[in-house]
DNA sequence: AGAATTACTAGAATAATGTTCTAATACTCG
DNA sequence: CGAGTATTAGAACATTATTCTAGTAATTCT
Protein backbone atom coordinates (compact mmCIF):
# COMPACT_ATOMS: atom_id res chain seq x y z
CA UNK A 1 0.00 0.00 0.00
CA UNK A 2 1.07 3.47 -0.49
CA UNK A 3 2.85 5.16 2.05
CA UNK A 4 1.04 6.47 5.26
CA UNK A 5 1.45 9.76 6.28
CA UNK A 6 -0.74 9.56 9.64
CA UNK A 7 -0.21 8.02 12.17
CA UNK A 8 -1.30 4.45 11.60
CA UNK A 9 -3.47 4.76 8.77
CA UNK A 10 -2.25 1.19 8.51
CA UNK A 11 -3.80 0.43 11.29
CA UNK A 12 -7.24 1.40 10.80
CA UNK A 13 -6.90 -0.48 7.02
CA UNK A 14 -5.48 -3.66 8.89
CA UNK A 15 -8.64 -3.40 11.25
CA UNK A 16 -11.15 -3.33 7.92
CA UNK A 17 -8.82 -5.98 6.07
CA UNK A 18 -8.41 -8.24 9.16
CA UNK A 19 -11.99 -9.54 10.18
CA UNK A 20 -12.34 -10.34 6.57
CA UNK A 21 -9.32 -12.07 6.34
CA UNK A 22 -10.11 -13.76 9.68
CA UNK A 23 -14.17 -14.14 9.28
CA UNK A 24 -14.20 -17.63 8.63
CA UNK A 25 -11.03 -18.83 11.32
CA UNK A 26 -10.80 -16.04 13.70
CA UNK A 27 -7.30 -14.46 14.19
CA UNK A 28 -5.34 -16.80 15.78
CA UNK A 29 -5.62 -19.24 12.64
CA UNK A 30 -5.17 -16.68 10.75
CA UNK A 31 -1.36 -16.35 9.65
CA UNK A 32 0.26 -13.07 9.29
CA UNK A 33 1.32 -14.03 5.82
CA UNK A 34 -2.41 -13.79 4.33
CA UNK A 35 -3.10 -10.75 6.41
CA UNK A 36 0.47 -9.01 4.95
CA UNK A 37 -0.82 -10.25 1.37
CA UNK A 38 -4.48 -8.79 2.04
CA UNK A 39 -3.15 -5.67 3.47
CA UNK A 40 -0.83 -5.61 0.84
CA UNK A 41 1.68 -4.48 3.64
CA UNK A 42 5.01 -5.50 4.51
CA UNK A 43 6.35 -7.33 7.54
CA UNK A 44 8.16 -4.37 9.19
CA UNK A 45 5.19 -2.14 9.11
CA UNK A 46 2.60 -4.51 10.40
CA UNK A 47 5.14 -5.40 13.37
CA UNK A 48 6.06 -1.41 13.37
CA UNK A 49 1.75 -0.49 14.21
CA UNK A 50 0.63 -3.68 15.71
CA UNK A 51 4.20 -5.08 17.53
CA UNK A 52 3.18 -8.98 17.05
CA UNK A 53 -0.12 -11.09 15.87
CA UNK A 54 -1.95 -10.86 19.51
CA UNK A 55 -1.56 -6.48 19.25
CA UNK A 56 -3.65 -7.63 15.94
CA UNK A 57 -6.53 -9.61 17.72
CA UNK A 58 -6.24 -7.21 20.72
CA UNK A 59 -6.82 -4.20 18.50
CA UNK A 60 -10.01 -5.55 16.97
CA UNK A 61 -11.32 -6.86 19.86
CA UNK A 62 -11.20 -3.66 21.59
CA UNK A 63 -12.36 -1.94 18.57
CA UNK A 64 -15.22 -4.40 18.12
CA UNK A 65 -16.26 -4.16 22.32
CA UNK A 66 -15.90 -0.09 21.36
CA UNK A 67 -18.34 -0.62 18.34
CA UNK A 68 -20.42 -2.59 20.41
CA UNK A 69 -20.98 -0.77 23.39
CA UNK A 70 -21.30 2.78 21.75
CA UNK A 71 -23.88 1.52 19.53
CA UNK A 72 -25.82 0.03 22.40
CA UNK A 73 -25.90 2.83 24.21
CA UNK A 74 -27.09 5.35 21.00
CA UNK A 75 -30.46 2.70 20.67
CA UNK A 76 -30.88 2.93 24.20
CA UNK A 77 -30.29 6.73 25.54
CA UNK A 78 -33.12 8.02 23.64
CA UNK A 79 -35.76 5.25 24.73
CA UNK A 80 -37.92 6.66 27.87
CA UNK A 81 -39.24 3.52 29.13
CA UNK A 82 -37.76 0.92 31.66
CA UNK A 83 -39.56 -1.79 28.59
CA UNK A 84 -38.57 0.16 25.34
CA UNK A 85 -35.03 0.45 26.33
CA UNK A 86 -34.64 -2.95 27.51
CA UNK A 87 -36.46 -4.25 23.82
CA UNK A 88 -34.21 -1.67 22.11
CA UNK A 89 -31.08 -3.38 23.49
CA UNK A 90 -31.85 -6.82 22.72
CA UNK A 91 -32.65 -5.89 19.13
CA UNK A 92 -29.47 -3.74 19.05
CA UNK A 93 -27.79 -6.98 19.67
CA UNK A 94 -29.49 -9.13 16.97
CA UNK A 95 -28.76 -6.77 14.59
CA UNK A 96 -25.45 -6.48 15.24
CA UNK A 97 -24.61 -9.95 15.63
CA UNK A 98 -26.29 -10.98 12.31
CA UNK A 99 -24.58 -7.98 10.18
CA UNK A 100 -21.34 -8.39 11.62
CA UNK A 101 -20.71 -12.02 12.40
CA UNK A 102 -17.02 -12.05 12.05
CA UNK A 103 -16.57 -9.39 14.93
CA UNK A 104 -19.37 -10.82 16.77
CA UNK A 105 -17.82 -14.00 16.46
CA UNK A 106 -14.50 -12.51 17.62
CA UNK A 107 -15.66 -10.86 20.57
CA UNK A 108 -16.29 -13.80 23.48
CA UNK A 109 -12.52 -15.16 22.41
CA UNK A 110 -10.30 -15.73 25.81
CA UNK A 111 -7.60 -16.34 23.33
CA UNK A 112 -6.23 -12.85 23.84
CA UNK A 113 -3.69 -12.17 25.63
CA UNK A 114 -4.40 -8.45 26.34
CA UNK A 115 -1.43 -6.26 27.24
CA UNK A 116 -1.30 -4.27 30.38
CA UNK A 117 -2.16 -1.05 28.44
CA UNK A 118 -4.66 -2.86 26.38
CA UNK A 119 -6.17 -4.38 29.72
CA UNK A 120 -6.54 -0.52 31.41
CA UNK A 121 -8.33 0.78 28.23
CA UNK A 122 -10.85 -2.03 28.33
CA UNK A 123 -11.16 -1.81 31.56
CA UNK A 124 -11.91 2.07 31.46
CA UNK A 125 -14.14 1.00 27.94
CA UNK A 126 -16.02 -0.84 30.66
CA UNK A 127 -16.10 1.53 33.51
CA UNK A 128 -17.47 4.28 30.99
CA UNK A 129 -20.27 1.96 29.48
CA UNK A 130 -21.57 0.25 32.38
CA UNK A 131 -21.77 3.90 34.56
CA UNK A 132 -23.38 4.81 31.25
CA UNK A 133 -26.08 2.13 31.34
CA UNK A 134 -26.41 2.52 34.95
CA UNK A 135 -27.36 6.31 34.72
CA UNK A 136 -30.04 5.25 31.98
CA UNK A 137 -31.17 2.65 34.26
CA UNK A 138 -31.53 4.48 37.84
CA UNK A 139 -34.45 7.00 37.16
CA UNK A 140 -36.63 3.51 35.90
CA UNK A 141 -35.26 1.34 38.88
CA UNK A 142 -36.28 4.08 41.15
CA UNK A 143 -39.61 4.39 39.37
CA UNK A 144 -39.68 0.49 40.41
CA UNK A 145 -39.78 -0.64 36.48
CA UNK A 146 -36.57 -1.99 36.90
CA UNK A 147 -35.26 -4.49 39.39
CA UNK A 148 -32.63 -3.00 41.49
CA UNK A 149 -29.54 -4.79 40.57
CA UNK A 150 -25.83 -5.20 41.39
CA UNK A 151 -24.50 -2.72 38.74
CA UNK A 152 -22.34 -5.59 36.72
CA UNK A 153 -25.66 -7.59 36.10
CA UNK A 154 -27.56 -5.65 34.06
CA UNK A 155 -25.68 -6.13 30.65
CA UNK A 156 -26.10 -10.12 31.60
CA UNK A 157 -29.11 -10.68 32.70
CA UNK A 158 -30.42 -8.47 29.66
CA UNK A 159 -28.13 -9.29 26.63
CA UNK A 160 -27.31 -13.19 28.06
CA UNK A 161 -29.72 -14.81 26.59
CA UNK A 162 -29.32 -12.82 23.27
CA UNK A 163 -25.63 -13.44 23.53
CA UNK A 164 -25.44 -17.04 24.16
CA UNK A 165 -27.94 -17.43 21.28
CA UNK A 166 -26.29 -15.41 19.19
CA UNK A 167 -23.01 -18.10 20.27
CA UNK A 168 -24.86 -20.69 18.93
CA UNK A 169 -25.23 -19.68 15.89
CA UNK A 170 -22.28 -18.66 14.93
CA UNK A 171 -21.09 -21.44 15.55
CA UNK A 172 -23.75 -23.46 13.25
CA UNK A 173 -25.11 -25.24 16.19
CA UNK A 174 -28.76 -23.43 15.55
CA UNK A 175 -30.71 -22.62 12.49
CA UNK A 176 -32.26 -19.46 12.82
CA UNK A 177 -30.90 -16.31 12.84
CA UNK A 178 -30.61 -14.18 16.28
CA UNK A 179 -32.83 -10.99 14.10
CA UNK A 180 -35.21 -13.88 13.62
CA UNK A 181 -35.71 -14.92 17.22
CA UNK A 182 -35.50 -11.26 18.05
CA UNK A 183 -38.91 -10.71 19.85
CA UNK A 184 -39.11 -13.63 21.70
CA UNK A 185 -35.32 -12.70 23.12
CA UNK A 186 -37.08 -9.38 24.00
CA UNK A 187 -39.85 -10.62 25.58
CA UNK A 188 -37.48 -12.85 28.06
CA UNK A 189 -34.93 -10.33 28.69
CA UNK A 190 -37.91 -8.07 29.87
CA UNK A 191 -39.61 -10.41 31.89
CA UNK A 192 -36.09 -11.11 33.66
CA UNK A 193 -35.68 -7.64 34.74
CA UNK A 194 -39.24 -5.71 34.47
CA UNK A 195 -39.40 -4.11 38.42
CA UNK A 196 -42.51 -4.89 40.24
CA UNK A 197 -44.29 -1.14 39.28
CA UNK A 198 -43.95 -1.92 35.76
CA UNK A 199 -46.60 -0.57 33.85
CA UNK B 1 4.63 -42.22 29.84
CA UNK B 2 4.84 -46.08 30.06
CA UNK B 3 3.56 -48.03 26.88
CA UNK B 4 -0.32 -47.96 26.85
CA UNK B 5 -2.17 -51.35 26.11
CA UNK B 6 -5.62 -49.63 26.05
CA UNK B 7 -6.57 -47.72 23.05
CA UNK B 8 -5.67 -44.36 23.51
CA UNK B 9 -5.38 -44.28 27.34
CA UNK B 10 -2.81 -41.40 26.57
CA UNK B 11 -5.80 -39.93 25.03
CA UNK B 12 -7.37 -39.85 28.48
CA UNK B 13 -3.85 -38.70 30.20
CA UNK B 14 -3.92 -35.57 27.75
CA UNK B 15 -7.24 -34.88 28.33
CA UNK B 16 -6.59 -34.46 32.30
CA UNK B 17 -2.98 -32.62 31.76
CA UNK B 18 -3.66 -30.44 28.82
CA UNK B 19 -6.23 -28.36 30.72
CA UNK B 20 -3.78 -27.37 33.70
CA UNK B 21 -0.83 -26.76 30.95
CA UNK B 22 -3.25 -24.30 28.85
CA UNK B 23 -5.71 -23.30 31.83
CA UNK B 24 -3.87 -20.14 31.71
CA UNK B 25 -3.50 -19.40 28.15
CA UNK B 26 -6.14 -20.88 26.30
CA UNK B 27 -4.97 -24.43 23.95
CA UNK B 28 -4.73 -21.93 21.13
CA UNK B 29 -1.29 -20.35 22.55
CA UNK B 30 0.04 -23.26 24.57
CA UNK B 31 2.53 -24.92 22.46
CA UNK B 32 3.20 -28.65 21.62
CA UNK B 33 6.33 -28.77 22.75
CA UNK B 34 4.86 -28.26 26.54
CA UNK B 35 1.89 -30.38 26.06
CA UNK B 36 3.87 -33.21 25.08
CA UNK B 37 6.37 -32.35 28.30
CA UNK B 38 3.68 -32.59 30.65
CA UNK B 39 2.14 -35.92 29.37
CA UNK B 40 5.99 -36.87 28.91
CA UNK B 41 5.18 -38.37 25.71
CA UNK B 42 6.73 -38.29 22.28
CA UNK B 43 5.78 -36.19 18.92
CA UNK B 44 4.87 -39.47 17.39
CA UNK B 45 2.40 -40.69 20.29
CA UNK B 46 0.62 -37.12 20.33
CA UNK B 47 0.33 -37.05 17.01
CA UNK B 48 -0.66 -40.51 15.99
CA UNK B 49 -3.57 -39.94 18.70
CA UNK B 50 -4.79 -36.11 17.81
CA UNK B 51 -4.24 -35.77 14.09
CA UNK B 52 -2.66 -32.10 15.39
CA UNK B 53 -3.36 -29.70 17.66
CA UNK B 54 -6.16 -28.88 16.22
CA UNK B 55 -7.40 -32.26 17.43
CA UNK B 56 -6.33 -31.60 20.85
CA UNK B 57 -8.41 -28.84 21.39
CA UNK B 58 -11.66 -30.42 19.38
CA UNK B 59 -11.22 -33.48 21.87
CA UNK B 60 -11.17 -30.75 24.93
CA UNK B 61 -14.33 -28.97 23.66
CA UNK B 62 -16.05 -31.65 23.01
CA UNK B 63 -15.42 -33.52 26.40
CA UNK B 64 -16.06 -30.25 28.17
CA UNK B 65 -19.28 -30.20 26.77
CA UNK B 66 -20.08 -33.20 27.24
CA UNK B 67 -19.47 -33.22 30.95
CA UNK B 68 -21.43 -29.75 30.90
CA UNK B 69 -24.62 -31.51 29.76
CA UNK B 70 -23.94 -34.38 31.73
CA UNK B 71 -23.93 -32.85 34.92
CA UNK B 72 -26.83 -29.98 33.95
CA UNK B 73 -29.10 -33.04 33.24
CA UNK B 74 -27.93 -34.55 36.44
CA UNK B 75 -28.66 -31.63 38.47
CA UNK B 76 -32.30 -31.05 36.52
CA UNK B 77 -33.84 -34.46 36.25
CA UNK B 78 -34.68 -35.24 39.61
CA UNK B 79 -36.24 -31.99 40.27
CA UNK B 80 -40.28 -31.85 40.04
CA UNK B 81 -41.12 -28.56 39.22
CA UNK B 82 -40.38 -25.87 36.65
CA UNK B 83 -39.31 -23.23 39.26
CA UNK B 84 -37.04 -25.69 41.10
CA UNK B 85 -35.76 -27.42 38.03
CA UNK B 86 -34.56 -23.66 36.34
CA UNK B 87 -32.91 -22.49 40.30
CA UNK B 88 -31.14 -26.06 39.73
CA UNK B 89 -29.92 -25.50 36.31
CA UNK B 90 -28.41 -21.91 37.49
CA UNK B 91 -26.85 -23.11 40.76
CA UNK B 92 -25.07 -25.78 38.70
CA UNK B 93 -23.87 -23.75 36.11
CA UNK B 94 -22.29 -21.35 38.55
CA UNK B 95 -21.12 -24.13 40.66
CA UNK B 96 -19.33 -25.65 37.37
CA UNK B 97 -18.18 -22.54 35.74
CA UNK B 98 -16.23 -21.70 39.53
CA UNK B 99 -14.80 -25.05 39.99
CA UNK B 100 -13.46 -25.59 36.41
CA UNK B 101 -12.46 -22.45 35.03
CA UNK B 102 -9.95 -23.93 32.68
CA UNK B 103 -12.93 -26.32 31.06
CA UNK B 104 -14.79 -23.34 31.04
CA UNK B 105 -13.05 -20.28 29.90
CA UNK B 106 -12.58 -22.73 26.98
CA UNK B 107 -15.71 -23.67 26.02
CA UNK B 108 -17.11 -20.13 24.50
CA UNK B 109 -14.48 -20.59 22.34
CA UNK B 110 -14.67 -20.33 18.55
CA UNK B 111 -11.16 -20.36 17.79
CA UNK B 112 -11.48 -24.44 16.99
CA UNK B 113 -11.45 -25.82 13.71
CA UNK B 114 -13.73 -28.65 13.97
CA UNK B 115 -13.22 -31.51 11.64
CA UNK B 116 -16.47 -33.13 9.99
CA UNK B 117 -16.93 -36.23 12.14
CA UNK B 118 -16.19 -33.97 15.34
CA UNK B 119 -19.24 -31.45 13.83
CA UNK B 120 -21.47 -34.51 13.51
CA UNK B 121 -20.31 -35.86 17.11
CA UNK B 122 -20.88 -32.14 18.93
CA UNK B 123 -24.00 -31.78 16.79
CA UNK B 124 -25.44 -35.31 18.23
CA UNK B 125 -24.37 -34.24 21.66
CA UNK B 126 -26.33 -31.11 21.15
CA UNK B 127 -29.70 -33.31 19.66
CA UNK B 128 -29.49 -35.61 22.33
CA UNK B 129 -28.92 -32.76 25.72
CA UNK B 130 -32.14 -30.89 23.65
CA UNK B 131 -33.79 -33.36 23.11
CA UNK B 132 -33.60 -34.70 26.85
CA UNK B 133 -33.96 -30.95 28.17
CA UNK B 134 -37.08 -30.92 26.24
CA UNK B 135 -38.48 -33.81 27.53
CA UNK B 136 -38.22 -32.82 31.12
CA UNK B 137 -39.65 -29.14 29.95
CA UNK B 138 -42.20 -30.19 28.20
CA UNK B 139 -44.91 -31.55 31.25
CA UNK B 140 -44.38 -27.87 33.19
CA UNK B 141 -44.75 -26.27 30.05
CA UNK B 142 -48.17 -27.87 29.18
CA UNK B 143 -49.03 -27.12 32.98
CA UNK B 144 -48.44 -23.60 32.31
CA UNK B 145 -45.74 -23.41 35.05
CA UNK B 146 -42.87 -22.36 32.06
CA UNK B 147 -43.35 -20.37 29.00
CA UNK B 148 -43.82 -22.48 25.73
CA UNK B 149 -40.64 -21.68 23.14
CA UNK B 150 -39.00 -23.16 20.34
CA UNK B 151 -36.67 -25.82 21.85
CA UNK B 152 -32.85 -24.01 21.15
CA UNK B 153 -34.21 -21.40 22.96
CA UNK B 154 -34.48 -22.63 26.31
CA UNK B 155 -30.82 -22.95 27.58
CA UNK B 156 -29.86 -19.50 25.87
CA UNK B 157 -32.56 -17.91 28.15
CA UNK B 158 -32.49 -19.73 31.35
CA UNK B 159 -28.37 -19.83 31.01
CA UNK B 160 -27.21 -17.40 28.83
CA UNK B 161 -27.00 -14.56 31.82
CA UNK B 162 -25.05 -16.98 34.20
CA UNK B 163 -22.83 -17.87 30.87
CA UNK B 164 -22.26 -14.17 29.86
CA UNK B 165 -21.67 -13.36 33.34
CA UNK B 166 -19.00 -16.14 34.05
CA UNK B 167 -17.30 -15.36 30.84
CA UNK B 168 -16.88 -11.68 32.27
CA UNK B 169 -15.59 -12.79 35.67
CA UNK B 170 -13.36 -15.16 33.94
CA UNK B 171 -11.76 -12.57 31.71
CA UNK B 172 -11.33 -10.63 34.76
CA UNK B 173 -13.85 -7.84 34.10
CA UNK B 174 -15.80 -8.30 37.23
CA UNK B 175 -14.87 -8.81 40.92
CA UNK B 176 -17.48 -11.54 42.17
CA UNK B 177 -18.14 -15.06 41.24
CA UNK B 178 -20.37 -16.24 39.49
CA UNK B 179 -21.36 -18.06 42.81
CA UNK B 180 -21.68 -15.20 44.77
CA UNK B 181 -24.52 -13.74 42.81
CA UNK B 182 -26.11 -17.79 42.02
CA UNK B 183 -29.17 -16.11 44.12
CA UNK B 184 -29.43 -12.97 41.77
CA UNK B 185 -29.02 -15.03 38.50
CA UNK B 186 -31.19 -17.82 39.48
CA UNK B 187 -34.20 -15.22 40.30
CA UNK B 188 -33.87 -13.75 37.19
CA UNK B 189 -33.56 -17.08 35.12
CA UNK B 190 -36.86 -17.96 36.93
CA UNK B 191 -38.49 -14.91 36.09
CA UNK B 192 -37.52 -14.91 32.30
CA UNK B 193 -39.17 -17.95 31.36
CA UNK B 194 -41.86 -18.58 34.09
CA UNK B 195 -45.47 -19.30 32.88
CA UNK B 196 -48.58 -17.64 33.37
CA UNK B 197 -49.83 -20.08 35.65
CA UNK B 198 -47.07 -20.45 37.54
CA UNK B 199 -47.92 -20.75 41.43
C1' DA C 1 4.11 -71.36 19.86
C1' DG C 2 5.75 -68.67 16.02
C1' DA C 3 4.77 -65.79 12.02
C1' DA C 4 2.21 -61.96 10.30
C1' DT C 5 -0.29 -57.93 11.22
C1' DT C 6 -1.58 -54.09 13.58
C1' DA C 7 -1.16 -50.39 17.01
C1' DC C 8 1.69 -47.52 19.00
C1' DT C 9 6.10 -44.83 20.20
C1' DA C 10 10.32 -42.37 19.27
C1' DG C 11 12.69 -38.45 17.80
C1' DA C 12 15.32 -36.48 13.94
C1' DA C 13 14.13 -33.98 9.83
C1' DT C 14 11.19 -30.78 7.66
C1' DA C 15 7.71 -27.37 6.92
C1' DA C 16 5.19 -23.54 8.35
C1' DT C 17 4.77 -19.48 10.74
C1' DG C 18 6.00 -15.65 13.75
C1' DT C 19 9.40 -12.07 14.90
C1' DT C 20 13.64 -9.34 14.69
C1' DC C 21 16.87 -6.55 12.52
C1' DT C 22 19.32 -3.45 9.30
C1' DA C 23 18.94 -0.47 5.88
C1' DA C 24 16.44 2.49 3.06
C1' DT C 25 12.71 5.92 2.21
C1' DA C 26 9.23 9.37 3.13
C1' DC C 27 7.76 12.88 5.96
C1' DT C 28 8.10 16.86 9.52
C1' DC C 29 9.76 20.75 11.57
C1' DG C 30 13.15 24.10 12.66
C1' DC D 1 17.41 22.68 2.99
C1' DG D 2 19.06 19.56 6.54
C1' DA D 3 18.57 17.00 10.89
C1' DG D 4 15.60 14.15 13.03
C1' DT D 5 11.64 11.03 13.27
C1' DA D 6 8.25 7.87 11.58
C1' DT D 7 7.44 4.46 8.52
C1' DT D 8 8.42 0.76 5.22
C1' DA D 9 10.83 -3.10 3.15
C1' DG D 10 12.14 -7.67 3.12
C1' DA D 11 15.94 -10.87 4.11
C1' DA D 12 17.54 -13.30 8.12
C1' DC D 13 16.32 -15.63 12.14
C1' DA D 14 13.59 -18.00 15.81
C1' DT D 15 10.00 -20.64 17.14
C1' DT D 16 6.60 -23.91 16.70
C1' DA D 17 3.85 -27.41 14.27
C1' DT D 18 3.92 -31.51 11.57
C1' DT D 19 5.71 -35.37 8.82
C1' DC D 20 8.33 -39.32 8.18
C1' DT D 21 11.04 -43.47 8.84
C1' DA D 22 12.28 -46.77 11.74
C1' DG D 23 11.61 -49.36 15.53
C1' DT D 24 9.00 -51.77 19.52
C1' DA D 25 5.12 -53.75 21.91
C1' DA D 26 0.66 -55.97 21.54
C1' DT D 27 -2.64 -58.92 18.96
C1' DT D 28 -4.28 -62.08 15.67
C1' DC D 29 -3.94 -65.96 12.85
C1' DT D 30 -2.56 -70.55 11.56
Amino acid sequence: MSRQNRTSELKNWVMQVAPTTSSKAGIERTNVGDILKDAQCSVGSLYHHFGNKEGIAEALFIEGIRQFNGGLLAALLSRRTGETGVRAIIRYCCQWVTEQPALAAFLPSREIKLSESAKRELKELDRAFGQALYDWFVPHVQKGELLELPRSLYIPIICGPTLEYSRLWLSGRNRRSPDDVSALLAEAAWQSIRGDLAP
